[in-house]
DNA sequence: GAAAAATTCAAACGCTCGTTTAAATTATCT
DNA sequence: AGATAATTTAAACGAGCGTTTGAATTTTTC
């Protein structure tokens, strides 16, 4: 089903992006049960089949999708911290520059391309509630090792703190930087239009706030 | 279509419950776009046709549902409030006092009944990350009341903040609630067995902690 | 430029969905 | 008990779904 093709021209290669394009924007606003693959195909200017050819089936062509946007994302967030740990000269970081790591790759890919800023926080926020199991598998796979290696730089961070305490705060850190992404166009209707779409980057910045005196209040013996 | 029905027998009225019940764990588990009204029907040991009578759609009948448990929650939050405001005895709540207010109703109610413990938290984020409209409809119908009552309380709590301040970390307390809920299930992936099913209780006091220091960071004046 | 491979296309298949219809069954009321 | 209303049932309808097929078309290879 879903075999290779040896040698892609240019031509397949520009569908497959539109495809590609096409299959966020719908999962991202309709989810998974939402998205039809006659409606990619018709937002993609190309026929029915040919979504199929490129990926073999729906769930595959959802999952390319979400691969293209995860990955570099998270290899920012590791390329963040990195660099932070390149100039602490051997320190620990600071909570705050661990979760800003984090938080701040997804936030500029947010503010980045302006046909996407509604896009990808709803893309992201989706695909953590989607019931579909082989989207769980792709988180593990994911998310599984980016996780490890900021628990690991947390402990550095906190070496007195329980690794259970830690788990936890990273948990809730995530959680309210998932959630916080994924009810960023709700917000408008309870505030009175206080946070416009222009706040997304004001937002990261609360956020890393939020997060970072959250976990630490949720440290039982906080170093430094 | 949705019309009325005079005298309900006690009869209609188990089955009404009965596809009720199913309707919840079924959407809680696959979503709006998962759920089928035959798959309700048949874990409801009734008819197809038989949910069309009592609800008119599937919209309808999920719509419901969500009353059905989003009700008693918000009222239950209203009363922890005012009880905490009779004890204060005039003087402003705590910011923890507030918070707890809001969260600790829907974290009892998670830990209630063993049969709806994983099923609950999932319905409700679930419920914040559906696409379809009618959601959202319901959500400010419901939450709008809601949400402006805790804003009139953080501002007595807070009365030197900016209303920006307030709403924002607001937002982002809520985000948290929610998006802690939602990965509570997925979190055992990551944490290798620490954070297991009786640990929601825990989770509940952790959230309340991470979320009131996140939210007193994020306010520029913090008052005492 | 002809042969071969890669890609696009229109059409159809089988399936499941939400909803409707009308008859059968059960409960309620006088 | 019989009439009336409320509820359950079985069957069907039309629409839309993911997927498949095989021929037409474009691109690459020699």
């Amino acid at each position: 089903m879903n075999r290779q093709h040896p040698q892609p021209s240019q031509r397949s290669e520009k569908t497959r992006n539109r495809l590609l394009r096409s299959t966020e924007s719908i999962f991202a606003s309709l989810g998974f049960g939402g998205l039809t693959m006659r409606e990619v195909a018709r937002r993609s200017q190309t026929n029915l089949a040919s979504a199929h050819y490129h990926f073999g089936s729906k769930e595959a062509m959802v999952l390319e999708m979400l691969k293209s946007r995860v990955q570099p994302i998270n290899l920012r967030r590791m390329k963040c911290l990195e660099e932070a740990r390149a100039l602490a000269d051997g320190k620990p970081l600071t909570t705050e520059q661990i979760l800003r790591a984090l938080i701040l790759p997804i936030g500029e890919e947010i503010a980045k391309s302006a046909h996407s800023r509604q896009t990808l926080a709803q893309l992201v926020a989706r695909s953590f509630t989607e019931p579909a199991h082989f989207i769980e598998r792709m988180h593990r796979k994911f998310f599984g090792e980016l996780c490890e290696t900021f628990m690991q730089e947390l402990r550095r961070t906190h070496p007195n703190a329980k690794d259970e305490d830690l788990y936890w705060n990273l948990h809730l850190a995530i959680s309210s930087m998932l959630g916080a992404l994924a009810q960023h166009r709700r917000l408008k209707d309870f505030s009175k239009g206080i946070c416009d779409e222009e706040g997304t980057q004001d937002m990261i910045e609360r956020l890393i706030t939020f997060a970072t005196h959250g976990f630490e209040a949720g440290i039982s013996q906080p170093s430094v």
